[in-house]
DNA sequence: TGTACATCAGTGAACGCGCGTTCACTGATGTAC
DNA sequence: TGTACATCAGTGAACGCGCGTTCACTGATGTAC
């Protein structure tokens, strides 16, 4: 209709962020910026006032996502009792509530193979918001060093992340859950079997 | 142009199969019908005297896929000295040439996530062709029961694929193939450490 | 505090484009005799 | 082996549709005095 607040306008912003995040999650990215808007009761042509384009709302999303789920993981680790951090967050990322709701969990488990095809602009950034959801969350893993830390980072969240994709490729519901259940007592037990994930 | 014999109509069906598992590899399973014949110096019309929609294309594409990496990695496997064929599969898997090649290696690294949010009908074909995937590899796999070894089959391809696609999303070159040789290491000492995944 | 004007968030029609699928047509291949 | 006819692989125009992006317009918000 006509000009708003700019704390309306900030509020819409991060709205048409978090609806993208979870729709991208849920069926790629080749989500329609007009489905984005009219979920948020807007029409398509006003997204040109907050995004230059889709390649910036899609830099966006991805990044929100990490945020969420690095807050999630985090706050699973901090709740949990000493020693036992790096499990709480294990069993956080391989859970049924996960494996469930792609909407509003990894984007590395849904959406990995587009961001690796995105142009190379976009993927720089991408690929400094995946930095970022490292050096929050590698603090948990076992290492002596920064560099040791980011290797077990690396390798427990690119296996589970490929194990929550494997899962989800599955069409038997029952299978898909046992699985996910295998790949849980894997994970715990080459990870995190010695407390030493501690913060 | 006009009728072809049964022997031409054979070929050409098995080039748009052949393209299109290359291209949707490559750029994910949005790739147009028209650019799958165009390459092939055909026209899009022709398509369905081939399939009966592009659901069917995508079907036997990923199945051709999976059919071609496993015998790349039997084949990697049956040249290894005994005693050293998983270790020779995860160097496979995880080679600069996997990483470099995405048209023609593992379809799981590149489609899963597209592969997950198929419909009910084509999620169970793909499926399909995965346990046969399965069936076909964990016998390399070490474990005393079919059962084990496709456990241990599923926690390393998952975690592997996952491996590729995470390298893949690195935008820097160096970074990417350092941490693809981190990964071949980790997965060689925690899988082929011990020499028992002979066939 | 009130007024006049510039700004700009959101609207909705329009743009060019590419998609999957259909279909009348063509002419070489396959087949029945 | 030769002929007549049916089949059908491939063509290319056409279909309806949805996409990302642009733009003239609207009217409430923000601002200068």
């Amino acid at each position: 209709m006509a000009r708003r607040s700019a704390a309306d306008k900030a509020e819409t912003h991060a709205q048409i962020v978090q609806h993208a995040a979870e729709a991208f999650r849920t069926h790629g990215s080749a989500v329609g910026i007009g489905d984005v808007m009219s979920n948020l009761g807007l029409t398509h042509g006003g997204f040109y006032r907050h995004f230059t384009n889709k390649d910036e709302l899609l830099v966006e999303a991805v990044t929100k996502s990490l945020v969420e789920v690095a807050d999630k993981l985090e706050r699973a680790a901090e709740k949990a009792p000493p020693g036992t951090a790096l499990a709480a967050i294990i069993n956080t990322y391989l859970s049924l509530e996960h494996l469930r709701h792609p909407e509003s969990w990894c984007v590395l488990a849904t959406l990995a193979p587009e961001m690796a095809r995105q142009p190379g602009a976009v993927r720089k950034r991408l690929d400094g918001a995946l930095q970022q959801y490292m050096h929050r969350l590698s603090r948990f893993l076992p290492g002596a060093t920064d560099a040791e830390r980011a290797k077990h980072f690396l390798v427990l969240f690119s296996g589970m992340a490929g194990a929550i994709a494997m899962a989800r490729v599955m069409s038997d519901k029952d299978m898909r859950e046992q699985i996910l259940a295998m790949f849980r007592a894997y994970y715990l037990a080459t990870f995190a079997s010695t407390p030493s994930g501690g913060a």
